[in-house]
DNA sequence: ATGAAAGCGCTAACAT
DNA sequence: ATGTTAGCGCTTTCAT
C-alpha cells in the first residue's frame, strides 16, 4: 500500500500484529508511532521502519473513541429558504476551499454535511451529537437563526458564517452586509441613480440586511429601493432575472444585485434587450467573485474577503476549541469600482 | 439539545445510561433505536421516546469502530500539477455539489480532503487505510496517474473522475476529452480558423487529451494547433491569459480554451484589445459552466454533463462497496454552439 | 523504557 | 423478546 510496501509481508492490520512482530507490547508500539514520551530510540526506529514496510496505519475510528477526539471538523450547510441555493453558489464554494485550507493546515479533516432544515429540524443536534467531530462551522444562516442559537447554548465549539445580529449568542462570521448596501446604493446615488432595483431574495437574512442598508442610504436622496426577488440557483437564475427585467428599464434606474452571480445574468439580459451599462442603467454587485473584473464592462461590486473570513471563522473554532472565547467579528466590505456604476 | 429536549433531565451520553434509565439492557436499547429486527413495539416506543426527551444519540465512533463500517465517503482532490487550481475551479465544486448530493442520497457523509501529492507521496494510501472511510472518489488524477493505479490493485472501493487510458486498472469515470477537442477543433474550422491556439496546461491529463484531439482533428485541413500554458488558479489567470494573448491575433486565428473560466478570460482580454469575436477571432470553452450563457457574447462550449458523471462515480462506487464489479465509463462531450465560434 | 490491563461506547453472537 | 458477554483497535494509566 504505502510506497515502499512490500507484498510478500504478512498483512498487519493492527497494533498488536505490529506489536507481535516487533517482539514488544502494544503499548510500546502506540507510543512509538505517536513519537510520544520515552520510547528508547532504537526501538522506536525499528518500530517506525516496521509500520512503514508493511503499509500499517493505525486505525482512526479506535484512537478517536479512545482519545474522545476526533481531529474532524464537520461543515455544515443547511439548505433553508433556498434549497438549491448554496452548494452550487461561487461565494460558498470558495469560501468552503479556504477553510479546508486553514483547517488541514492546523491538522483537521473536514466533513461535509448538506441538510434540508425543513425535513429534518434537528439537522444540527444530530450532527454535532453524532460524536464524529471535534466542532463544527455552520456556512450560512439561511432562516435557521432560531436553532442555531439554542444549540448555541449548550455546544461551544460552533461559529457560523452569516449576518450579525444585536445580542446574539452564537459566534458568527461575516461581512457587514448593512454598510455594504449602504456603499452600494451611494455609488448608484452618486452616479445619478433615481430608482434602485434590488435584485434577490430578501427572505434570506444577509440579503435582507444588504437592502436595508439600500433603502437606508437612498431614502434622504428621495431614491427608491424596491425589491425583486430571484434566487440563486443556476438553472432557475437566468429565467427569473428576466422576468424581472421584463419591465422597460431606461435612464435613472439602477440595479443592485445580491450577488455578482445575480449580477452577471441582469447584465446578460440588460445587453439582450439593447440596453447600454452604466449609461442608462447603472449595474452592481456583491461579493466580487474573479468573474466581476471579467465581464462587459467590468462590475463594479462591494466585495467580501472571503479569504479573511474563512481564517476567522477556524481561528475562531480553534480557540473555542481550546476552551477560550471567541467573540463574533463583523467584517467591513469595500466597494471596488469597475465599469459598471 | 433536541428540539424536544428537557435541559432538567440528567445527561444521558451512552447507551448504557440510557438502558439504566429504562430499565432495560444495553443490547436491547441499540436493537430498539436501530429499528432492529425483534423488540416488543411497547418496549422500543419507550425507548425512542426517553432517547428523544434526553437528546441521546448513539456515539457513530463506537458504532463504526465495532461494526467495521464507517457510513462514511471521502473524497480527495490531489493538488498536483498546480496547486491552487482545482478546489476554486467551479468545475470541481459543481461536481462536489452532486457529489454530496448523490451521497447523502444513499446515506453516506462525506469526508472532504485536499493533498498535495508532491508535498505527502503517501496520501492516498495514507486516506484509505486511516479507516475513516468505507470508500473514496478521487476528484481529478492531476498528475498522479501511476499512485491511484497501484492503489486500486488492493483498494476496491474506489473510483476516479479523470481521463481514461487504454488498458488501466482504475474505475474511473469522465469525460471523453479527445473527443471533445476534436469537436471544439471541427467547429473552429468550420467557422475559417486557420491556427487554433489551446490555452491551457497541457501537464494535465485531461487537457492533453483535449490538446490531441484538437490537433488529430486540424491536421487534416491543414491547421495548426498551438499551445498556450495557462493555468487555473483565480488571481494569476488573468494576467497569464492576457500575456498568452499578447500577441497579435486577427482574422483566421481562433482559441480553444481548456475550460470555460479561460475561455472568459480570453474573452475579456480580447476585448480590451478591441478584436472582434467572432468575426476576428472564434473563442470556445470547455465545461458549459452556467457562466457560459452569460457572457458576451455568449460562450460556444463543449459540454460536460458534470451531474451525469458525479451520479456515475457514485453509483458504481455503491456498487464496488457491494463486492461487485463495476467498469469505468467515458461520458460523451456535447458540443453547445453559441455566440463566439 | 516497557508490559499488563482496563476501557472508550457500541453491536452481535449466543444465551434463555 | 430480552439479557449477557465478548470484543472492534487503540491509548493510557499503573506497575515494574
Amino acid at each position: 500500500m504505502s510506497p515502499t510496501r512490500n507484498p510478500d509481508l504478512p498483512a498487519v492490520r493492527t497494533l498488536s500484529d505490529l506489536a507481535k512482530l516487533a517482539g514488544v507490547s502494544a503499548g510500546t508500539v502506540s507510543r512509538a508511532l505517536a513519537g510520544n514520551s520515552l520510547v528508547n530510540d532504537a526501538t522506536r526506529e525499528r518500530i517506525v521502519a516496521l509500520a512503514r514496510a508493511h503499509g500499517f496505519r493505525p486505525n482512526q475510528m479506535a484512537s478517536s473513541l479512545r482519545r474522545q477526539k476526533t481531529d474532524v471538523i464537520g461543515i455544515v450547510i443547511p439548505l433553508g429558504h433556498d434549497q438549491r441555493q448554496q452548494i452550487s453558489d461561487a461565494f460558498f464554494m470558495t469560501l468552503l476551499g479556504h477553510l479546508a485550507d486553514a483547517l488541514t493546515e492546523r491538522g483537521y479533516d473536514l466533513m461535509l454535511r448538506r441538510v434540508l432544515p425543513d425535513r429534518d429540524e434537528d439537522w444540527l443536534d444530530r450532527f454535532i451529537g453524532s460524536g464524529m467531530i471535534d466542532g463544527v462551522i455552520v456556512i450560512g444562516q439561511s432562516d435557521q437563526f432560531a436553532r442555531i442559537e439554542e444549540a448555541a447554548a449548550s455546544f461551544r465549539p460552533m461559529v457560523v458564517w452569516g449576518n450579525h445580529a444585536q445580542g446574539q449568542r452564537h459566534c458568527v462570521v461575516g461581512t457587514d452586509n448593512k454598510l455594504g448596501g449602504k456603499l452600494a446604493a451611494e455609488r448608484l446615488i452618486a452616479g445619478g441613480a433615481r430608482r434602485i432595483y434590488f435584485l434577490g431574495d430578501v427572505t434570506a437574512v444577509e440579503f435582507a440586511a444588504r437592502f436595508a442598508g439600500a433603502v437606508e442610504a437612498a431614502a434622504p436622496h428621495g431614491v427608491t429601493v424596491t425589491p425583486l426577488t430571484s434566487h440563486l440557483s443556476a438553472d432557475r437564475l437566468e429565467t427569473e432575472v428576466a422576468a424581472n427585467l421584463d419591465r422597460p428599464l431606461g435612464r435613472g434606474d439602477a440595479i443592485f444585485a445580491a450577488s455578482d452571480m445575480l449580477a452577471v445574468a441582469a447584465l446578460a439580459r440588460l445587453r439582450a434587450q439593447g440596453v447600454d451599462v452604466p449609461s442608462a442603467v447603472q449595474v452592481i454587485g456583491f461579493d466580487d467573485l474573479p468573474i466581476a473584473a471579467q465581464t462587459a464592462p467590468p462590475l463594479t461590486t462591494v466585495r467580501q474577503d472571503i479569504r479573511a473570513g474563512a481564517f476567522a471563522l477556524v481561528d475562531r473554532l480553534m480557540r473555542r476549541l481550546a476552551g477560550e472565547d471567541a467573540e463574533s467579528i463583523v467584517l467591513a466590505p469595500e466597494l471596488i469600482g469597475r465599469g459598471t456604476a
